[in-house]
DNA sequence: CTACACCCTGTAGCAACTATAGGGTCAAGC
DNA sequence: GCTTGACCCTATAGTTGCTACAGGGTGTAG
């Protein structure tokens, strides 16, 4: 398989594939005589897995922890869920942080009269101490 | 007032001080005969503006367009109150992802059963095709 | 007069890609 | 047989929004 097939039946772009490798997530392929890289289902798989924990949000690191982990089959797999529930309350945490956030952010647009910028109570809300008192 | 000074004002590090100075987001302030930044109110009012703005989750080219807008005041707010919106629009999709991240997230992990590797529906979960199939 | 906190410039680093430059390879069609 | 176009290669720079050096200068307190 050439990498525009593996980069395609993974929804990934080329040169993500080549960057995975580079910083050694994806082990090297073999090369055809042209210096094409040649890929096997292992890799398929191995991206399979790189991209699903991605979509899931797990930082590249902890993607590489979990592939570790995923090779030694023989091991318990508290570590495996330990680094979900890490990642489970940091996005937990986004959550939060962004609702937050969108609370404001709909206050200070409801606020809006559609006058003149002089009157506008968004750009107050952002400046509301000294910028008239300069 | 020297950057230091400015910059624990605005809960700012110096750096990014210096930074915003660089990208053209804060005007370059007058120096003192020791070469150092001194600021007044207007640059005080303009890093508030900027934090406010960066809290609220504006990126920085987003501020540079409402300090645009800011700095005409006879102009309708409209275009303040669309670029709210739109950012507020962002947030609602990143919401709207993450909250579909942590149930799927959260299927993963309840389905674990704690045995070893080889058994854990995390990984599987992750990997279900060619991984077993190589 | 010497520590020490502060200031200066310029550059490199972070995540996780993405894009570009400047080439080589290969199958199809004329 | 030759060209066109899609694909492949490497290496490097760009993206966002800072942050962290390195290697210096300044100002004040004891």
């Amino acid at each position: 398989m050439k990498i525009g097939e593996l980069a395609s039946a993974t929804a990934t772009k080329v040169e993500t594939v080549r960057y995975y490798e580079k910083i050694g997530l994806l082990p090297p392929p073999a090369r055809t005589s042209a210096n094409y890289r040649a890929y096997g289902n292992d890799h398929l798989a191995r991206l399979s897995f790189i991209r699903r924990a991605r979509d899931l949000g797990f930082t590249l690191e902890a993607v590489r922890e979990l592939l570790t982990l995923s090779d030694d089959k023989a091991q318990s797999c508290d570590a495996v869920d330990g680094i979900a529930r890490v990642h489970l309350t940091e996005i937990d945490r986004k959550i939060a942080d962004l609702s937050a956030l969108r609370g404001e952010l709909d206050r200070v647009i409801g606020s809006c009269r559609h006058g003149t910028v002089a009157d506008c109570k968004i750009i107050e809300t952002l400046a509301p101490r000294t910028l008239t008192a300069t």
